[in-house]
Parts: structure tokens; sequence; C-alpha cells
DNA sequence: TGAAACCACTTGCAAGATGCAAGCAAAATA
DNA sequence: TATTTTGCTTGCATCTTGCAAGTGGTTTCA
């Protein structure tokens, strides 16, 4: 049997280079994972109030972001309510630490491109 | 003849949301054009520069990456040299306004991103 | 307890974006 | 002037996206 290593690698898309940039872009480098992340940090926690979005988030790409965010790690599932079998999404630590990223893309949004409004402050800690 | 509004209308794909997040994704949401805006703040300055960086971006997607860069005012061209006949890239205001986006990036991918390395200090002033 | 509503997806398919290799004309260099 | 370099464009196969419809489990409420 191959070695866990290799199933890994092909489980992954492999790095394009070791550019921190870069490989961040490898992960939520697209149009809809960021706003993904900007819901979670707005609060949203099921799968229904990210389709709610204003930008809507056709639901297979909605599935896949969310199942890529879960196995890299940026988010987590936990029970919605105590008893109940339906789970939440919420960031772990690693997701919530790109609160800058999009801290600074909300920031230049507004300065450069007309008739952008903020709808809540993101807040630096979680 | 229509107005020019609308004509500009017809040419941009019509924005999502108001939100700024989601019009800065509109623009550079996408798997390349961070990586040439990193490459421009480095200095690289011409095509095959920024063909040469590790990752290789096929020339068809960077010619079209620089052109909706123009014609969004992230970048600019001038002479290379003077008296020449090529010309050069490089960031107008607007686009060096995305320092503090790629340096989040940067920091975030150096933090949860095993394996990466910066070549380069993104430095806060251009 | 049973029926209805809701929720979180999955599937199928058309359209668009991406990636690769090859080709090409203008500009620079020798 | 001949050669090389540069900055693209083109064609085509493949992958991704977007839309609409469907599905099966969960919750709610009479």
């Amino acid at each position: 049997m191959a070695p866990l290593e290799s199933k890994d690698r092909a489980a992954m898309p492999a790095r394009r280079s070791p550019c921190p940039v870069a490989c961040s872009l490898d992960l939520f480098g697209d149009r809809w994972t960021l706003l993904v992340i900007r819901d979670l940090i707005l609060g949203h926690t099921r799968f229904k109030d990210f389709v709610a979005s204003p930008e809507g988030i056709p639901t297979n790409i909605l599935s896949d972001r969310l199942e890529r965010l879960l196995s890299s790690g940026v988010v987590e599932q936990v029970p919605a309510t105590e008893g109940s079998k339906r789970l939440m999404y919420r960031l772990t630590e690693k997701g919530a630490a790109l609160r800058p990223v999009l801290k600074a893309m909300r920031d230049w949004g507004l300065a450069w491109e007309a008739g952008t409004c903020a709808a809540r402050e993101i807040k630096r800690a979680s």
C-alpha cells in the first residue's frame, strides 16, 4: 500500500510555490470562499444563512467551499443547539486569523470602489 | 448613441452586492490576479518577469489579468526606458493601496500554512 | 403521532474559465 | 541586416461555475 504522505499529496492539488500568498490563494483564491469567511465573521452559522447573503452563492458551490474549509481546518462543526442533531459552522482559530485579510480588503474596497458600503464593523478580536 | 454609463455597465459584469469585500473579489477574486499584484510590489515590471515567477502563470491568463487591472486603474503602463517603444507595468496609487491586503495574506500564510516562506519584506509605503 | 414544512445538501447539465502548447509580429540586439 | 527576445494571440482539451430541480433527513406543530 502507498505511504500516507503520497495519498495526501494526491488529495491536495499540490502547492504552486512556497510563497505564503500563493498558498493562501490556493485555499481561498476564488470568488466565493472569502465571502463565506466574511459571513462567518459576521455571525452566520447555518447553511441557509450563507445562502441568504445578498451575493446569492449557489448551493453546490457553498457545499464545496464549506467542505474545503473544514478539511483545511479553517472552520469546524458543532451542534447547533444542545440535544440537536443539526450542526452549525464556526471559525476555528486559524479561520479567525483571517480577520485582518478581510479587514484590509474591506478597507480597500471602501476607499477605492465607488458605491460600496460596510454593513458592520469587523472586530479585531474574536 | 447609448450613454457612456450604460456602455460601461455592459462591459463590467455587474456587481454582486455593495459589499466592499464582494466588490474587491469581483476584481481580484481568482488564483492569479493577486500574484501579479505581489510581483508588482516586489518590483516586477515586464511581461516576462511575471511569466518567470515560480507559480508559472500561463501567458494568456497573464494578458487577460493585466488588461483587467489596466482597465480598472490598478496598474498603468509607462515607457520601459526613455526613447523605447516598449512599455512597462507599474502600480497606480489604487494598486499600491492593495499592499495591506497582500501583507495580511502573507502574514496569515506564514503563520498557518506549513512550509511557506517570504522571499522579501512587503514594505508599507511605496 | 402524523403530516407538513424546513433544512442541508446532491445531481445533471450548459456555459464559462483555465491550462497548455504552438505560433507570430514587433522591437531590440548583434 | 540577421538573429534573438519580447509580448502577446490562437486553438483546443479539461476543469470549474452557475442554475434549476430533486432528495432525504430533521424539526415543528396540530
